[in-house]
RNA sequence: GGAGAGGUGGCAGAGUGGUUGAAUGUACCUGACUCGAAAUCAGGCGUAGGCGCAAGUCUAUCGAGGGUUCGAAUCCCUCCCUCUCCGCCA
């Protein structure tokens, strides 16, 4: 959510940085709500201090023993008057909050500006893709004879769904085990268990209410409050600090957490059916920071990094790229996406998103700490892919695919593999 | 599933219709005392918002929403959440 102070005071401006990011915002509108606010809560709040003083007045009266029938009569009007100023104010005031909840972050001044993925600059190429002197199959060709099962998960569940057997199920676990144990141990973040069910207001904190209800599973209990599955770990992690004023000398917060994701893919028919990148269901191992404001950009840079060091140290070859405006996501102020190369696609795809979202989700959150002159102060929070465990299962399977059909695995899992270095139809 | 208790300021904890934004304790800040610290004493100390150059002033806020009333933390209704005991269960 925007400060909306800065949204009324730098209206023009504000709109301006949203339009590059394809959100049109419609000042005059704005304005005209914005006037008629601030002309409905002056004059609310003149009757509501009439109110006090007169109901003051009569309760000193009473203790005195005074005949308050007079002053009853004086303030009879005054009942209904306020009733509507306060029901008028009530309801612009839920009309501009609406508008607010549904305003993307404003992109931060090093964003590209750009129209669509292609405007997305690449920063950086790390890794050379390997020579394949045989007919490069994908994931699914490549899986499937090793325990990588569609029909049985879509016999369950239905499409957008995997069924991992045997050595395959074993490497997707070494891999969330693998990714866990560097950034606890390397990187310094807290390892976290967290609810795969939040409430609404969790979801709000973290952007993808109200505007994105579509993407995500609900979960329905008779006389109770829903409860969403999570579409990341972002989520639930994101909300610890909901409500909280954090002690500065607390601060950075570096947490990480591997969980289940689950998302509808609303909107996404028809777009990566095959195969396991694109599902209902898949696991990730979550990075979030919360910080002080003037370390977030910084933060970002390391917490890429920490991302970037998993793909390094699995040999994966991979591109950063720096999301242009359009195609960052509503709560990012700046994003970097890592994309690994899938060499049957002879293509990179996205396997991480890193992204500071400043104090937007700390406002909806009101997410706070105490700066040096012991004022609360919003945080800036960051969260990145650490990485999407699924995915790297798909591009470990097909970058380290060998001619005879087997799959050789990469040496840093080999322990969590207890020493295995391949996996062939016969383990 | 059955029975009960409860949601008040950073924390603890009073308050059951009238100058209560809220006692008291604790934490924190400032000052006094001290060579310094501890202890003690005095003062300050929530959040959000409106108006104002400012000093200031006004409004809201005691889980959420609605109701009664001139006036609600306090009474009534609905909902949400937490805890305890019993049962069942991974």
């Amino acid at each position: 959510m925007l400060d909306m102070q800065l949204v009324r005071n730098d209206l023009d401006t504000v709109a301006q940085r949203l339009a590059t990011r394809g959100f049109m915002l419609d000042t005059q509108a704005l304005a005209q709500l914005e006037a008629e606010r601030k002309r409905l809560q002056t004059h609310t709040q003149q009757l509501q201090a009439q109110r006090n003083s007169s109901a003051k007045t009569i309760g000193a009266a009473k203790a005195r023993g005074e005949d308050v029938a007079p002053l009853l009569a004086e303030v009879a009007e005054l009942g209904s008057s306020l009733t509507a100023a306060e029901s008028a104010l009530a309801t612009l005031q839920e009309k501009l909050q609406a508008l607010l909840w549904q305003m993307p972050n404003l992109p931060h001044a090093s964003v590209p500006v750009g129209a669509s993925e292609e405007d997305n600059i690449e920063v950086s190429r790390v890794g050379t893709p390997r020579a394949m002197d045989f007919i490069v199959r994908d994931h699914v060709d490549v899986g499937q004879p090793l325990g990588l099962d569609f029909e049985a998960a879509a016999k369950l569940s239905g499409a957008r769904f995997t069924v991992l057997r045997g050595q395959l199920a074993r490497l997707h676990r070494a891999l969330a085990q693998f990714m866990l144990d560097t950034h606890t141990l390397q990187h310094g973040y807290t390892e976290l268990y967290v609810p795969y069910l939040v409430n609404d207001a969790s979801l709000y904190g973290t952007g993808q209410l109200p505007k994105f209800e579509e993407d995500q599973f609900y979960v329905q209990r008779a006389g109770m409050e829903r409860l969403c599955l999570i579409p990341t770990a972002e989520v639930p992690v994101t909300n610890l600090v909901r409500d909280e004023i954090v002690l500065r000398e607390h601060l950075p917060l570096k947490f990480v957490a591997h969980t289940p994701c689950f998302r509808s893919e609303a909107g996404a028919y028809g777009r990566d059916v095959r195969g396991m990148i694109r599902q209902h269901q898949f696991d990730k191992v979550e990075l979030v920071q919360m910080v002080e404001p003037q370390d977030s950009y910084d933060a970002l840079e390391q917490l890429t990094g920490h991302a970037e060091a998993i793909l390094q140290a699995l040999e994966l070859p991979y591109r950063k790229m720096a999301l242009c405006t359009r195609d960052m996501g509503f709560s990012s102020a700046k994003t970097y996406d890592l994309e690994v190369w899938l060499p049957a696609q002879q293509a990179y795809r996205e396997i991480s998103s890193c992204s500071n979202f400043e104090a937007f989700q700390a406002r909806r959150m009101q997410a706070r700490f105490r700066n040096a002159q012991g004022k609360t102060e919003l945080l800036h929070t960051l969260n990145g892919s650490g990485l999407a465990v699924g995915r790297t299962l798909v591009a470990v399977l097909e970058n380290y695919q060998q001619a005879d059909g087997s799959v050789t695995i990469p040496d840093v899992l080999r322990p969590y593999m207890t020493g295995l270095t391949q996996i062939t139809t016969s383990n």
